[in-house]
DNA sequence: CACATCAACAAAAACGTTTTTGGGATTGGG
DNA sequence: CCCAATCCCAAAAACGTTTTTGTTGATGTG
């Protein structure tokens, strides 16, 4: 544990000033090649490393960025963002201050001060599945990209799941399997995602001439159990769906309960496609199902690289808000309809 | 986005020295109650927020903890440990800075030199589930606690759940409802938990008078499918157990998928408890499962207590090695035993 | 009454960088 | 050959705090 290295010692090492050193690691200033590589050689050697403190005190600039969301417990998604931004974050020499809200906002207004405090550059401000998001007033003239969260501000960058293209990869999979009849098992949250996934199941439904049939659309809270008795309506029909199409990876667990109990194999009698790609479920579940995944990955790649970007103040800095495409994960769920 | 107030603003504010104000705030040197009470008030009427960048670089002390650990995304527990040690680290006015390597040393260790950058004051070394570690050669002299990982050595606190208590605790439960053929689907991988959790089997047979009986214990790799192949070898024995231990939550439901294909029914026929509370599955299975769960958001908070206790120099600050209780959550999958 | 002690505060140094300013050598133009 | 421009680099200021050292007046002590 001795005392670390600092510029000075480098400097000394060198033969050179402070000035100069800080300016040959950083790139800055006016140093001739030859000084800017000797002086690189030596804090090589020396095992410099640079008192972040110290530099972002005089520079503005903590490289630190602060991650601040909702919920990060329930659901190993948040994992995948995190480790998304993080990655991204490290290739630009950032590191991340996570702060999460337990959806408290005394909390998370506590939390954002804290990060303020420290000085991060930027914020991501995510929410643990898309929906709309008021900015707290504390963020305001901080530069923030917002991560599966939306506002009506423009002026902000955003990034969400396209919703409406994920059902619409699900139904087609779905259709090119041969299926015509095909219920959808929906959610009844107030989120975004209850208008994009239906109306990306009806577009389908549309772009291939099929009618909609109300009566192939059952919805329940978005959980197992739920989605179990959803199923089970809609199974019991006399002229039941071959192919149900579900909100979410847990709904679709219920599902095949429902199939179980009223003696339906699958993928033989009812084929199933999901949305979340929550592998210790899908993967788990026999036979294995088939589900479109959200990409929280990237979600929290591009995040970073947007605010990159903004901080940086490139051309391309105006704001942006995207959707992000969701690609289908085959398992063993979907076959063709019976008879 | 006005520029922040700083100490030199509340100090001509409330007429005083900056000195004065920095003790007035943080505690330190001779003030007089009066004039403390009348900087504190200024300071809160002036919205004034120490730069943390400025008061680490004087004082060594940076008010952030680093967290690193090996992977973030796959499971949920890593973000109850998250949450439980941001709640303890936000109660002593720290903040995290989270680091997560994927499992690849190169990366961990340039996280931990990002982390040293940014002078934080501990580490949280944490594993999201329990094994041995060696401790990375840049952390030495750093102040760290280990989180769901032990070493050999003394020097390192540490916090682990008690594999061995948990399995005991998920027995006597069994033993309780009236079974006394109790078999044990087991995993295969070197990791303390395997031992633990066995021994833990082994010592309440042996605690209620039960001989050991090896061809009730089956095992796999902890996952669903080979869960379900382990229980169905088991459950083909003319002589079945009445009820199954399992190591986990996913091999559990491997073994409800072993006992629909036998056609038996949970808990009429066959009483399951396992090991993790994993919610997603246990709370989706059906009957909802029986499981004890893994202290995780506790020993966020137990590391964060005990880095922080040690960075004080605390009376009590010799480092501590401890195993935290696991508690049973009930669910519907244990009855007594058939007939 | 002289001196030491102490309480309450202020002035100045320090933390380790980056940025601003300055300045000497070299080069180029007329 | 002189002046300006250019290239390299160094000295010094700055960032916003905390810590160290000083100072002043009041209080106590022999």
């Amino acid at each position: 544990m001795s005392k670390r290295v600092g510029i000075r010692e480098v400097a000394a090492a060198a033969g050179v000033s402070v000035t100069t050193v800080s300016h040959s690691l950083s790139g800055g200033g006016q140093i001739s090649d030859a000084t800017r590589e000797r002086v690189r050689s030596v804090a090589e050697g020396l095992n410099y490393a640079p008192n972040r403190l110290a530099s972002g005190l005089r520079s503005k600039r903590s490289q630190i960025i602060g991650f601040v969301s909702d919920e990060i417990s329930t659901t190993p998604y948040a994992g995948n963002v995190l480790l998304g931004a993080q990655e991204a974050a490290a290739a630009n020499d950032q590191v991340l201050m996570v702060v999460n809200s337990n959806r408290n906002s005394r909390i998370e207004d506590r939390g954002i001060d804290a990060l303020l405090q420290h000085s991060v550059d930027g914020i991501i401000y995510a929410r643990m599945y898309h929906q709309a998001v008021k900015l707290p007033a504390a963020l305001s003239g901080v530069p923030t990209v917002l991560l599966d969260a939306s506002s009506d501000r423009t002026d902000l960058s955003s990034v969400v799941p396209d919703e409406e293209g994920a059902a619409l990869t699900a139904m087609e999979h779905l259709l090119a399997a041969g299926h015509r009849r095909i219920g959808y098992l929906g959610n009844i949250d107030e989120i975004p995602a209850t208008r994009g996934r239906l109306a990306g199941y009806r577009a389908a439904l549309a772009a291939h001439g099929i009618p909609f049939d109300e009566s192939l659309v059952t919805v329940g809270e978005s959980m197992t159990a739920p989605g179990r008795d959803a199923a089970s309506r809609v199974l019991a029909l006399a002229d039941r769906p071959t192919a149900l199409f579900c909100f979410n990876d847990r709904m679709a667990m219920g599902a095949y309960q429902a199939a179980h109990l009223a003696g339906l194999e699958i993928p033989r009698d009812l084929s199933i496609v999901s949305i979340d790609n929550f592998e210790v479920l899908a993967d788990a579940l026999l036979p294995g199902l088939t589900s479109i995944a959200l990409p929280h990955y990237e979600m929290g790649r591009w995040a970073i690289e947007r605010l990159a970007a903004e901080l940086a103040g490139e051309a391309d800095s105006a704001p942006q808000q995207i959707q992000m495409p969701c690609p289908l994960v085959l398992r063993q769920s979907v076959g063709p309809p019976p008879r």
